[in-house]
DNA sequence: CGTCTATTTGAATGTACTCAAAAGCGGTGG
DNA sequence: CCACCGCTTTTGAGTACATTCAAATAGACG
């Protein structure tokens, strides 16, 4: 089965000829490893499902420092949700971190989607909602908790993916240097 | 004009039929300052558009410190997202700030709409989207700028918001304690 | 094998927090 | 109308969490 149409099945049933019509508007690109697919600056005209490897959305301030606002691994989406919706210059960047294959799907081919199948308007906005619901977690997470917290919850949540990232990459999602992250890992092992 | 069915105008277009529906699914309410609208532990049962007054939504941890996810004022919406869609208890209290008339959308009538007006499901896909993008840029705000540079974001963004809430809300929404927030004000008015 | 990047470690620093106490303000009842 | 009570805001001292800068070490990849 395919991936992103499973994908789908987890909240609408499309029929054959709607599952073979979506087909149809998408692509499949492979990336190696450090790709990126979005430069800051630039306006969004994919949004990203991953089959394999890993991807990253991050920022840049001051021209120094990244700040990651996601990961997606097999089966997530990623993206930048501002650019692509508002078609105007985004502040994010969409890199490979693991060599990758990604499904595409254009703003307009999404939009001519959406005509053609309502059913698609319900998944993504059940995909958004969940979305949104993931991030006011995290929201939430960052006022309350401190970094040693958000880090074993973070463990707890994707433990799998954890082992994958580059542990620069795992500071910076939740929050700190690498510097600190290591004394603080240092820390975590003593126990 | 009905300020729900214009917020409704900005993206989808109903017909009158569909708005008299609509308005017949709705409810209506007015509450004091104070008035707790949902407690932290149950199950959400609606979603709140704001006619006028202010809400706030937060979570309490270790039963002390609050944490506000959102205000809402006129023409906004708030709600505990995740308890809403999960049917699960949630973790979210919504409170009123400033005496306030609610418009308030229970989940089975909502459902109810998307079947009736499909055209719903587009407007409550924009809005979780928009939403998602406003959270997403809170979420690396609060990676990348301190404490005083949100806040002055803050001010510019919703600068007539501000001057109606207490600073100690003020100072919970941009994560950091009441007294830190009137140090950190101090300071900014001597420049 | 060498180069480049990632990670570790340490010292000094900064941002924000905690606790405590005082001052300010707003609403309520007498 | 004012006095009081409770809550919000301010101020200060001491502290904790996390950063910066620098340098050493370890790892990855061509």
């Amino acid at each position: 089965m395919i991936p992103i149409l499973e994908n789908i099945a987890k909240y609408v049933t499309l029929t054959p000829e709607e599952q073979e019509l979506f087909l149809s508007k998408i692509e499949i690109r492979k990336y190696k490893s450090k790709t990126v697919l979005l430069h800051a600056g630039e306006i969004a005209t994919y949004t990203y499902f991953v089959n394999s490897g890993i991807l990253r959305s991050f920022s840049i301030n001051d021209n120094i420092m990244e700040h990651i606002l996601h990961f997606a691994c097999e089966g997530w989406w990623i993206g930048d949700m501002y650019s692509y919706i508002a078609q105007k210059p985004g502040n994010l960047f969409i890199e490979v971190i693991e060599d990758a294959e990604v499904v595409l799907i254009s703003k307009e081919k999404q939009n001519q989607l959406y005509l053609e199948i309502p059913k698609l308007e319900r998944f993504f906005r059940i995909l958004s909602e969940n979305s949104l619901v993931a991030h006011q977690e995290r929201l939430l997470d960052n006022l309350s908790l401190t970094a040693e917290e958000r880090f074993e919850k973070l463990c707890k949540k994707y433990p799998s993916l954890i082992q994958r990232l580059p542990q620069k990459h795992i500071a910076s999602y939740i929050g700190i240097t690498p510097e600190f992250f290591s004394k603080m890992k240092a820390r975590l092992l003593k126990k």
